[in-house]
DNA sequence: ATGATAGTGATAATCATTATCATTATTAAG
DNA sequence: CTTAATAATGATAATGATTATCACTATCAT
């Protein structure tokens, strides 16, 4: 990789956003990591979480706030709920997502990201 | 519509961004509209994006730096490209990605964005 | 081992967005 | 046509998430 060295703090940074399923911002993940890393500074939080995105390892949901990370995107379709504010995963078929695009699209996809806005199946109910 | 009084400046903002078809920010706006309105503040813009958008008469696509507002959506379908950094219309079959949707999802869905990642054709060539 | 360079922690700076507030515009009712 | 109620405005201060800076440390190829 491109002039990247190991560190300690990207990798926990990293371990963190893959072992959970929620979506947290750069603030959550920097208070759960002080646990394991006094030292550790918020703007290392951010700064890895920029190359870890950069590095396409995790991704990036823009929030109504902060910015929110998802370290498992073997799927990322996401619906932000407009009563309880959460951001929770959708089971999204790719496939016709990705049928959905024009056969003549002469541009470059890399990835794609679907969210959908409404209610979550909790707060559907009332 | 509950509580809403008409404003010049409100609807100036909806006819500029309908009226348009790149996907200005908040600050865009205002120095467009500075034209007609001299003394138009930067928080009415603010003000009445938020406005216009739980009104659902325009949609905010969540960009890198600031938000982008969109006043044409028949189609709200996006890519952001990586190398120009544009944030450029797409033609998509939407019917596709609302079946991509499982049958027994029991939330309530009312609008869905669907952005990708990549390069634009301009891009693409190099 | 060492030199080159990426990474860190601390903190100040940036800057998009919000909140506040006195004043003005809009609207419905008398 | 007043008038009273209240939403909207413009100006500006405040907020708060994200970035930049910088002195110092860790990583790694040679």
């Amino acid at each position: 990789m491109a002039g990247l060295k190991s560190s300690k703090q990207r990798d926990a940074i990293l371990r963190n956003l893959q072992g959970r399923y929620d979506h947290p911002t750069a603030e959550t993940i920097y208070f759960d990591l002080k646990k394991d890393f006094p030292a550790l500074s918020l703007a290392t939080v951010y700064r890895n979480l920029k190359v870890l995105e950069s590095e396409g390892l995790i991704i990036r949901i823009p929030g109504n706030d902060a910015e929110h990370y998802d370290g498992n995107f073997h799927n990322h379709y996401h619906l932000t709920c407009r009563h309880c504010k959460n951001i929770i995963d959708l089971e999204v078929n790719g496939e016709e997502v990705i049928n959905a695009l024009p056969a003549d699209f002469d541009g470059e996809i890399t990835s794609h990201s679907l969210m959908f806005f409404g209610l979550c199946p909790e707060c559907a109910k009332h």
